[in-house]
Formats: C-alpha cells, sequence, structure tokens
DNA sequence: ATCAGGCGTGAGAATCATTCTCATGAACTC
DNA sequence: GAGTTCATGAGAATGATTCTCACGCCTGAT
C-alpha cells in the first residue's frame, strides 16, 4: 500500500517543502524543470494527487478554477488566508466558525457536512509593487 | 448599458426562478432544450455571465469544478448549504463568521478582502434515496 | 410602422487544466 | 541478481468554458 519511493515523487514534496506559498501544478512542472529535475506533468498531478490523499497538502482553487496545493505547517485541519496575486498565505484557525458551520448544516437536517472557508486578499508586498506603477 | 431584452434572456431568467436549487449552466441548458425553449449553450453561459455580474444570481463551484448558479431570494450577501447530490439549497446568514473574517484577514495587512464560505452536506431526501438502494 | 445599425445568437472551433492510455523503465521482494 | 509490480511520461482524450464570425433580431430614431 505504501507508495513507492521515486525520484520523481522526492522531487515534487522537495519543492513542495521549499515553497511557501499556494501554486498550480502547472507552476511547479515548470519550477522542477527550471532545477533540472524534470518530471513529466501527469506524474506531478499524480503525485500531488496522492499526497492529498494523504493529507500531506492542502488543495484549494482560484478563482479561476484552477487548483492550486500547498505543504501546510500543520496537519490539522485549518484554513487559509492567501493572496490572489502572489499565493502568500497564512494559515488560520477558527475555532469559532468550525461551532458555526457544524451547528448551522444540523440544524437544516444536512448529513456529511463539509465546508470551504477561505479568505483571499492582496498581501502587503502585492498592493506596494502595483502602487509603484 | 442595459442588456437587449431577448427570447434567450427570459428564458433562462424564467427557468432561474423556478428552479430552488443551484445547477450548472450544462444542466440549465438541457432543461431550456427540454421545454421546447431551445437556447444556444454558449447563449446560456453569456446570460448567466452577465446575470452573475449585475448581482441577481449567485455563482459557486461544486467539488469537481463546475460553476453552479442559482437566483437566491436576498439580493444581499449571503452564503450557502448546499446538497452536493441533489442541488438543494439554503440560504446563510453568518454576520459572526462575517466579522471574523474581515478582522483576521485585516490582522495580517490584506486588502480587497474577500472570503468564500460555503456548507456543503447531502441532504435528508437524499440520504433517504441512497439508504432505498 | 419602417429603417438602419448595433448587439445578441448559435454552431462549431479553440482553449486549457486535468485525466487517461499504454508501452517502457525503475523500485522492491526474495 | 531476477522477476514481479507499479510508477512514469508522451501524447491523446476529456469536458467545461470561451471564442469566432456570419447572420438575424431588438431598439431607438424617423
Ligand atoms: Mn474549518
Ligand atoms: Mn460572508
Ligand atoms: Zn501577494
Ligand atoms: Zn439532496
Amino acid at each position: 500500500m505504501a507508495a513507492r519511493m521515486t525520484r520523481q515523487r522526492t522531487a515534487v514534496v522537495e519543492a513542495l517543502d521549499e515553497l511557501a506559498d499556494f501554486r498550480s501544478a502547472q507552476q511547479l512542472h515548470e519550477t522542477l524543470r527550471a532545477r533540472g529535475e524534470s518530471v513529466g506533468l501527469a506524474t506531478v498531478y499524480r503525485a500531488l494527487q496522492a499526497l492529498a490523499d494523504a493529507s500531506e497538502v492542502d488543495v484549494l482553487r482560484a478563482e479561476d478554477g484552477e487548483s492550486l496545493y500547498r505543504r501546510c505547517a500543520r496537519r490539522e485541519h485549518h484554513h487559509h488566508l492567501v493572496c490572489r496575486h502572489c499565493g502568500r498565505t497564512v494559515e488560520i484557525d477558527g475555532p469559532t466558525v468550525e461551532a458555526w458551520a457544524s451547528k448551522v448544516a444540523a440544524a437544516q437536517g444536512f448529513d456529511d457536512i463539509e465546508h470551504t472557508i477561505e479568505l483571499w486578499g492582496t498581501c502587503a508586498d502585492c498592493r506596494a509593487s502595483a502602487a509603484t506603477k
């Protein structure tokens, strides 16, 4: 059952570890290629999917629908504040919101409840570079 | 500037008004075709986009990435509890969450803040029909 | 009501992220 | 080290959404 340890899988994990921000599969593929650690695009997708299934990476959808991946510091459930320009991310805890979400959903007779809570904004750096123009 | 009133646009709005649940553009297209009010798929997409821009419909992304549309009762900002099987929707108010979201984001120096807060589950009806099998 | 010009329409092509196919090569077991 | 199994990758396929552009329907002015 354990995933086989290959050069490609290792390269993907290492790239994620060095990156602090949410990145798309395509971006990661390009990053790996630039480093010479070339990995097939399909393999990047497969590695990311496996990592997501194992809860080793978090996945979220950008506004344009593209999936973004990140190796977060915490393994526990949490949420994110993400810069929509550069992907910079702050991990967020929301005990208040957690309680609110499950209460509201249960009150309506819904089961198998999940919630999507993500905050998007422009980080201080991206605001600064936009002002420069 | 005002959008021209055409048979197609009217048909899309009417279909949305009769539907209580979130539906995809493809589903709406099929519904219209079934009624004989046939409308081109590209036109359905354009009508929905125009309505979304005018805040006449809410848009959200299903877990598979497909966009879902709904004409909600309230025009004001709100969130949703949606059945992932049939699209059944309950509109949700979250004053607590609103305050929490803007405070958290501002504390991190982020601007132009938006939030995505959606609840997904299985509604009572869909749970019942799943049990039947 | 008519007319002209502009905007909306729709069939099909194009786009683009993601997934699939399948022949080949690299891990792990013994 | 040999054999079995699973991962890889190039390219094709998929599927939602957008684009193209020739044609026709709204609409405001006459
Ligand atoms: Mn949560
Ligand atoms: Mn809100
Ligand atoms: Zn930024
Ligand atoms: Zn349901």
